[in-house]
DNA sequence: GCATTATTTCGATAAATGTAGAAATATAGA
DNA sequence: TCTATATTTCTACATTTATCGAAATAATGC
């Protein structure tokens, strides 16, 4: 039961189209330092409070980290959230239970030619 | 965009506590063939017409499938759907964005010594 | 058919969620 | 300071969700 409650926010946090949308934007825009709010707002096409409260709950369960520049709000995801997430799904259904063949998730071509 | 609002269900459906609990103690009674209702009532300790509920929605959304027998109805995690969205987590964060390190996920000791 | 056990359906209710317009706040630059 | 732009807060409301007792249904074995 290693915090099954922590894990299931995450996942809360993730069940709504509109918030899994923006994390895939975020991942998208990673190795850019994230986005601002504005040029998500722009790209996803959601009411500016609407969004706000979607970041917020997603930088609430630990998924996204912001930061101030000057009047911008850049957004981002949380890496090390995102590693646990992953880590602890693959456990269960890979690791512990061995129910998802591994090599269906993380064939060879993921892991050729990477450190 | 594969079919985000299906993703967005999934992690909608593992986003409770309780229902994530139901997935983890399937995952685990996965080589027995899952496991009769009154077993998972018993196990966890949840009121009949909440557990139904909750089984139902799991159902509804793919993560679990049931087949009855005599007058038990068994319940077991769907493997297809659940490897389904493993691919789908790992391709857009360790694959499409290489936020998450495929070594931090699925480390050499779950693949080595494995088909 | 009856008693027993298993599971589902019904009905009700409190709480949480999703949505968004309007107003407020913050910051920068002229 | 004034203006423009960016983001958040406030407020409201409809919808969905979570919960569960009680009643209903299903299947078994006597």
């Amino acid at each position: 039961m290693p915090q099954v409650e922590h894990y299931s926010n995450l996942f809360q946090a993730l069940g709504n189209g509109s918030r899994l949308e923006i994390v895939r934007l975020l991942l998208s825009a990673f190795h850019l330092g994230g986005l601002k709010v504005g040029q998500i707002q722009q790209e996803l096409k959601i009411p500016g409070s609407t969004l706000n409260h979607h970041l917020e709950k997603l930088k609430q369960v630990g998924l996204l980290k912001a930061h101030k520049e000057k009047q911008w709000i850049w957004y981002s995801v949380d890496q090390d959230t995102l590693t646990d997430m992953l880590r602890f799904l693959f456990s269960e259904c890979c690791g512990r239970t061995d129910v998802v063949p591994v090599s269906a998730v993380a064939p060879n071509h993921f892991t050729r030619g990477k450190p």
